[in-house]
DNA sequence: TTTTTGGTTCGGGTTATTCGGAACTAAATA
DNA sequence: TATTTAGTTCCGAATAACCCGAACCAAAAA
């Protein structure tokens, strides 16, 4: 294993994370691939430059996408003193957002099937020469997001008192 | 509360569900919409013209979704004897597998963080001059993996033994 | 056999996304 | 002051996603 192999692989890996991430977080294709590039080389960060070479990217697209990054709170910048380059990097505190994130996702799933709910009791008692409704459905999914939920306050401790 | 009000309920859930499947399951505004659809309406199911005309949907598109959302397992449906139409209905394991196949892109995601982990540590063995890789990130999101799969195991084997 | 019912398939129009080039700018450098 | 550096802004082109109408089809009904 020479530093070769290691430079392919760490394209590899960006194009790997990339496909994920433009599922996962909704991106476009060159934006998943800059927020993959800052995963994988940490914390010593990328210059603009870099990105628009190493990704074979226009200047304005590397721009505007770097642009959406920052004011979706996933990757900030530094700078050294002497140097105009800005470095990129994710934000220290990426997992904690993440978390916060889905965390907030799941708590408005949970209130939208709780209003399903709702409507399918109030439907039973207004018609009650139909069927009732199922509602097994429902009480998974609510099951299967506290569930999830209490998990993930958990880890959020643990990351915290690290 | 009246049948009336009760209709607009189920109309404003649906667009608020529909709204919510668009970007969780990435569908189309009318796929989303024939899923939401299936949610409220229970077991008793909808039929393909039925969800034309709520939906002011051409013919077309609700059949290609239709297929869509059956070929990806989320939907199904059934006929009644003397009646040609089909009555649509959300899979009745929906909520098993759609626990599986969270946990398989959680698997797929603890892979590739995994990948990235050994690239920053075969990295540090190569270039000691350099400063370092940093790994929290690929540990907190390893862990927070962990954590969030093994609810998910857990609420599994709930649903199993009810 | 003809018509109706309950759809499916195909082709095209519309809209939205994505990207990049060219021109621009503000700060640093020469 | 002129030039380089490190980007940003503003279009336009290419592509993709989405939806629909029209034509089609197979099974049932008339």
């Amino acid at each position: 294993m020479n530093k070769t192999d290691l430079q392919a692989q760490k394209t590899r890996l960006i194009e790997k994370l990339g496909v994920q991430f433009e599922k996962e977080h909704q991106l476009a294709p060159v934006a998943a691939r800059i927020f993959a590039t800052l995963i994988v080389t940490g914390k010593k960060g990328i210059t603009f430059e870099q990105l628009v070479k190493d990704l074979n990217a226009g200047k304005s697209t590397v721009s505007t996408h770097l642009e959406h990054l920052q004011t979706t709170n996933r990757i900030e910048y530094y700078t050294k003193s002497g140097d105009r380059k800005r470095y990129f990097i994710v934000k220290p505190d990426l997992m904690e957002n993440h978390i916060d994130e889905v965390t907030a996702k799941w708590e408005a799933q949970k209130c939208i099937h709780k209003e399903v709910l709702e409507y399918k009791l109030k439907s039973n008692e207004l018609n009650k020469e139909n069927p009732p409704f199922d509602m097994e459905f429902q009480k998974s999914l609510l099951d299967f997001l506290d569930e999830a939920t209490a998990a993930l306050n958990k880890l959020k401790k643990n990351i915290n008192n690290h």
